[in-house]
DNA sequence: AGAGTATATCGCTTATCGACGATATACAGG
DNA sequence: CCTGTATATCGTCGATAAGCGATATACTCT
């Protein structure tokens, strides 16, 4: 090693290991086009929506339901039966926990 | 078509095509544990980073390299040539771009 | 009980990701 | 101009993701 312009000693991590797996396992549930698409199309509605979202997006039923696993696994959206229907909604407190863990991470 | 041609101040309620492709896009940037570690490490720092970057996290060079373009492509970090060295630094301006995407995506 | 409906899961194929070692590139200094 | 150093790119391989149709599941209603 030559002498340093960058400097090379790294501050204390503000996240730990588990909140970075969690930021990142988030972020991977968020990184396709579709996911958005879907919590948007949530987001956007008062309550609930059911199987309309397979409509509202050009892709195969199968397809949505696993988009919607996904949104579901990391927390984003809430599924609550409504036979034969099922009611999602988006789950703002762990979107917004999303943004905090965020910010936290970056200090934005 | 109903292009929007209004400017970003004018903002609409919710994201067209284009946004929800970036935010798709930048999420699957931080999309890996080992980006957000660097990203992480970078954010901590005052100035900027080297390849130092590497032996802060287990991985070979080359896979540092290619998650470096990765944040590089998303904007999220800048690159400046100090030779032979590179100085990274994060894109503070882009990670809160992403932050207001996502809030104005969902109505946080 | 049986039919109807909405969603989930399975099996499969193709595409993309993540990791590595090897090698190329670009520049500084001798 | 040659050498050393730091980063980027290439080629490859195994793992995971994304998509679909077909089928299973779970519940309601008649």
């Amino acid at each position: 090693m030559t002498d340093n312009i960058c400097v090379t000693e790294f501050a204390p991590a503000s996240l730990n290991d588990e909140e970075e797996e969690k930021l990142a396992a988030q972020a991977k549930a968020l990184a396709h086009p579709a996911r958005v698409r879907l919590l948007k199309v949530m987001a956007a509605q008062p309550g609930c929506v059911g199987g309309d979202l397979v409509n509202s997006i050009g892709l195969a039923q199968s397809t949505v339901s696993e988009h919607l696993r996904i949104l579901k696994d990391a927390g984003f959206i809430l599924a609550e039966a409504q036979r034969p229907r099922i009611c999602y909604s988006v789950n703002r407190a762990e979107l917004k926990s999303f943004n905090f863990l965020f910010e936290k991470s970056f200090t934005l």
